[in-house]
DNA sequence: GCCAACGTTGGC
DNA sequence: GCCAACGTTGGC
């Protein structure tokens, strides 16, 4: 059982359209990196549990959880030509792009904002402060601990 | 098989 | 909207 931190744009697919889905569960789409993708693909498994990160936006933050309820399987998405996220290169025998399944799990009583993330000692380590620019990155269960309690202080 | 160019990401 | 970091691509 591994922990993730997943980035979303909340004006694309934010926690509360997580928590609206049927089931509160919705397919993770639309993984476009490589490197992402990788993790995505080989180490993302069935019950991992994911903070749900609001990114491209006026406070970026950590809002809440989520778990993972299917591992990866093809993205559907880049085999559709009218899609955003189509690819030509991508075919169903050789995939190229994939995708998870998450459903909700919780939304913070506050969001825990990056600029506070980078200021705690406790979190110096996490890939959000040593690498920007990466959609889906492992999180360490101490860090995962510590942001869930900072999440639920008023 | 080297390595420059490319596409994606996302804070600032 | 700039540009830095990353993995991958592809020309040679």
């Amino acid at each position: 059982m591994n922990y993730w931190l997943f980035k979303s744009e909340p004006d694309e697919y934010s926690i509360d359209d997580l928590a609206a889905e049927p089931a509160q569960t919705g397919r993770w789409d639309g993984i476009r990196n490589y490197q992402a993708r990788n993790f995505l693909r080989d180490r993302v498994a069935g019950g991992d549990g994911v903070l749900f990160y609001h990114s491209a936006c006026k406070v970026p933050a950590v809002v809440g959880t989520a778990e993972v309820v299917r591992a990866a399987y093809p993205d559907p998405a880049q085999f559709a030509p009218d899609s955003p996220y189509f690819d030509p290169k991508a075919s169903a025998e050789k995939p190229r792009w994939f995708c998870v399944d998450l459903r909700w799990r919780s939304k913070f009583m506050r969001p825990v904002p990056l600029a506070e993330i980078k200021a705690d000692p406790l979190l110096q380590e996490m890939v959000l402060v040593k690498q920007g620019r990466l959609s889906i990155q492992p999180v360490e269960r101490e860090e995962w601990e510590h942001l869930l309690q900072l999440g639920q202080k008023p």
